[in-house]
DNA sequence: AGGACTCTTCGGCACGCGCCGAAGGATCGC
DNA sequence: GCGATCCTTCGGCGCGTGCCGAAGAGTCCT
């Protein structure tokens, strides 16, 4: 990275770090988070960079392991590269220093709200939903925080009850606390998470709005968190 | 960060990420990583740079929070902020790729083999030794891996009996899994692989080589991980 | 075949950032 | 007090990097 001969042994931090710290690919990163895969056009599009700015970064992103890339057709998708990678930057995200400049326009504010009361994250949920679902789960002594965070028999128990499979534990953990951006306080992912928001989709229990990362909380979801979760908050 | 506009609300991922894209900066944190507080002049003998150039360089990662500072006459004492930080840059460290160049000169091979066999990672034990005690804990049903990384009951009892007191259980879980650089594997961390790693050093079964992060099981040591682990390996 | 669209390559520009050394302030030890 | 040491400030330099637009390759649709 720097001309200097830095002569140390070990992980190139800086260059790992280098990918992120340019404001453009972080904005493409922290879109990725939504866990779906991107045109390289919508990435550029929504970082307001040119086509061909957004290809050189693309092709860092990718060189560096961050992303992983799927060609079809003259459509060049680009999605994170694994779990891992998307923990890495939720983590990086959470310390990080909020931003100056607040949204003053009528629509971006109504779009920051939705955003904050309910939306995924990667591949689980955030936001005031997930925070309170968390809670929820928490208080009914599905979820345990004692010894760094698990899932109690009772959790299980409830899982199978709403016909939730979980994948055969790897590497990635049932259960991992994510710190909510918006709400400083964390909520659920790791396989569960991810299990529990695909069976809220699934079920209809949310919807996503439009095509951002928001998602709206259905009369369905409303009664069903209410019925398994004892949930009575709003959402809307 | 960029000249652009960047026109997103949400967290500034950039300019953290910033703060470790230089090289210079990223070898002041991993040195930091040994939880020790430097002085502005080590680290930069250390990273081989001007003392003013460290002078800048410590006063963005301060700025940024990365790290705290102390000052104490003439001397400039720093170390990371806390354990979050240094979790972060343990992760961050882990993530990235192994950088080319390979020490070849006779003192920094042994070196780095001394590093490789046992040494401190911020407050807890890492490398060869590091790993192995975690094993052996796991093997002995100490920790659970099921869920998560968990400390069982017996785990509990066996603090007990070596009189290692915890900390109140505060935002820093108890037990946490750190990827080893060295070993690949993951070893101990969280404020149990922290008292563990202060009772090894208070009951002399480890002792710091030179000022380094490198240290050397004693014959004590040895004597103790064979009676409290089973553990035979040699480490030397 | 032709137009629309996506992506890539390339040259060129400008700014930021990391580096240094010199000079000066602050503190310690003798 | 005096030199030694640690740190900081400042000016200056050069390279890296992020940006763009123009041109072109590849793909899809009609």
């Amino acid at each position: 990275m720097n001309s200097h001969v830095a002569h140390v042994e070990g992980p190139d931090l800086a260059a790992l770090a280098g990918l992120l710290a340019d404001c453009t690919r972080a904005s493409f990163c922290l879109a990725l988070l939504d866990g779906r895969a991107w045109t390289a056009i919508e990435l550029a599009r929504h970082a307001g960079v040119a086509a061909s700015t957004a290809t050189e970064h693309l092709n860092l992103l990718v060189a560096g392991g961050l992303l992983a890339q799927e060609r079809q057709g003259r459509h060049r998708y680009v999605r994170l590269a694994d779990p891992d990678t998307a923990e890495l930057i939720e983590t990086l995200a959470s310390m990080a220093p909020r931003r100056a400049a607040p949204p003053c326009s009528l629509p971006a504010v109504s779009r920051s709200r939705a955003l904050a009361r309910a939306r995924t994250c990667y591949d689980h949920l955030a936001g005031a939903l997930g925070v309170a679902i968390t809670k929820a789960m928490t208080d009914r002594g599905l979820l345990d925080w004692e010894q760094g965070l698990t899932l109690t028999g009772d959790g299980t128990a409830w899982l199978g009850e709403l016909v939730i499979a979980l994948p055969p534990a790897k590497r990635r953990p049932p259960v991992r606390s994510c710190l909510d951006w918006t709400e400083r306080r964390p909520h659920l992912a790791g396989t569960v998470g991810a299990a529990l928001c695909r069976h809220a989709f699934d079920s209809r229990w949310i919807t996503q709005i439009g095509s951002s990362r928001a998602v709206a909380l259905t009369d369905d979801g409303r009664l069903a968190l209410r019925h398994h979760l004892g949930l009575t908050g709003d959402f809307t």
